[in-house]
DNA sequence: CGACTTTGACCAGCGC
DNA sequence: GCGCTGGTCAAAGTCG
C-alpha cells in the first residue's frame, strides 16, 4: 500500500498551465494564454492578464516546491508504517478485544504528526491505515484538518461553514492549550462531532478533528448558493472572510492541501470598513490571489476547465475558426 | 427570552 | 482497585 499513490499532489491542472498548453500543438500553444482558456477574460487589459499569468506561474512555483515537500513527507510516511507494521508483527497485540480506543487514537495521532501539520485527512487517508485498521474497528469517519490563524488570536473557532455548539472544553496532558469540544448545532440529529485544539508546535495552528459525517449540506454554502452565487463566488468570498489560511477536507472524500495562503491585504484599512479602497493596485493584486486561490480549489472549475481543453483539443481536428 | 458559552462535576476507559 | 485522563453533561452565566 503506497500512501503516495493515492494523494494526488498535483495540481497542475489549474496551477500550472504550461502543463495543458504543452499537450496543445506547439503554435497553437505559443499563441495561446489562459485567457483564450475560455476564461473569457478578453475585456480585462493586457496589464491585469500579464500580472494573472505572473500570479499563476508563481502560484505553479509554488505548488511543485509543496509538491515536492508532500511527496517527501509521503514517503517518510511509508517508512514510518513499514516500520510499524514490522513492529506490530514482531509485538502482536494482546488479544483483549476490548477496542483500545485511546490506543488507537495515538497510534493514529503519531501517523498524522509524521504526515506533517499542514494537512487534512479524511476516510480516504483512513484506507492507508488498513492495515491497523483491519484490527480496530473504525465506525466514524474521523478527518482531522489544520487552520492557521492570526497570532493574536487566541479562539478556538474554525470557520468551516457548519454551526457548532460547543459543549466542553478540557486542558489535555499533552498539549497546554486547552482542546474544546463541538457538535454540529445545524441540525438536530447530525451526529458529527468537532474538537479543537492548538497544535504544540506551532500555537498559530488550530487543529480540527472531526467525527462522523454531517447529514445535511453546509449552511453557508447553502445559503449563499440561494442567495444567487455561484459556487466559485461563494468559495472567494469565504476565503475573503477567513483571518486565516485554511485546509477544509472535513466532508471531501480527497485530501485538500492550501498551497496558497491567502495573503493579506497590504492594509487593514483595504480589508475591512467601509473605506474599502479597492481601485488599489494591492487590493487588486488581493483579489487576483483571492480569485486564483479559489479556482485552484474548485473541483467544478478544474472539471470545467478540462472539458473547456478537452473540447479545444478536439477541436484541433477540425478547422480552427479562433 | 432564546441561543450560546463557560466550567465544574461526573463517567468510562485504560494503565499500573 | 485506584488513579489518571479524555469525553460528556448540565447548571449557571452571557449576549444580542
Amino acid at each position: 500500500m503506497e500512501y503516495t499513490s493515492l494523494v494526488d499532489t498535483s495540481l497542475d491542472l489549474n496551477s500550472n498551465p504550461k502543463h495543458f498548453l504543452s499537450l496543445l500543438p506547439k503554435q497553437e500553444a505559443e499563441s495561446n494564454s489562459f485567457i483564450e482558456l475560455g476564461l473569457k477574460l478578453s475585456s480585462v487589459n493586457d496589464e491585469a492578464a500579464g500580472a494573472l499569468v505572473e500570479e499563476l506561474n508563481r502560484l505553479s512555483a509554488e505548488n511543485k516546491r509543496l509538491t515536492e515537500t508532500l511527496t517527501v513527507m509521503c514517503e517518510n510516511y511509508n517508512v514510518l508504517q513499514k516500520q510499524l507494521a514490522d513492529y506490530m508483527n514482531q509485538n502482536p497485540a494482546p488479544s483483549d478485544s476490548n477496542s483500545k480506543k485511546r490506543k488507537l487514537e495515538s497510534i493514529s495521532q503519531i501517523i498524522n504528526n509524521e504526515r506533517g501539520v499542514s494537512e487534512s485527512s479524511s476516510s480516504d487517508e483512513d484506507s492507508c491505515k488498513k492495515p491497523i485498521q483491519e484490527q480496530q474497528h473504525i465506525k466514524a469517519k474521523i478527518s482531522r484538518v489544520c487552520v492557521r490563524t492570526e497570532a493574536s488570536d487566541t479562539g478556538l473557532l474554525v470557520k468551516d461553514g457548519y454551526q457548532w455548539r460547543k459543549y466542553g472544553q478540557k486542558v489535555t496532558r499533552d498539549n497546554p492549550s486547552p482542546r474544546a469540544y463541538f457538535k454540529c448545532s445545524h441540525a438536530p440529529t447530525c451526529p458529527v462531532k468537532k474538537k479543537v485544539q492548538r497544535s504544540v508546535e506551532d500555537q498559530s495552528i488550530l487543529v480540527a478533528t472531526y467525527e462522523g459525517e454531517h447529514n445535511h449540506p453546509n449552511q453557508s454554502k447553502q445559503e449563499q448558493a440561494s442567495s444567487g452565487l455561484n459556487q466559485r463566488s461563494v468559495a472567494a468570498t469565504t476565503l475573503g472572510s477567513l483571518p486565516c489560511s485554511a485546509s477544509l477536507g472535513s466532508s471531501g472524500p480527497t485530501i485538500t492541501l492550501d498551497l496558497t495562503t491567502p495573503p493579506k491585504p497590504p492594509t487593514d484599512e483595504a480589508k475591512v470598513g467601509g473605506n474599502r479602497r479597492i481601485d488599489t493596485p494591492e487590493f487588486q493584486k488581493f483579489l487576483v490571489d483571492q480569485m486564483a486561490s479559489s479556482l485552484t480549489k474548485d473541483p467544478s472549475f478544474k472539471a470545467a476547465l478540462a472539458a473547456a481543453i478537452s473540447g479545444r483539443m478536439a477541436q484541433q481536428n477540425q478547422p480552427q475558426k479562433w
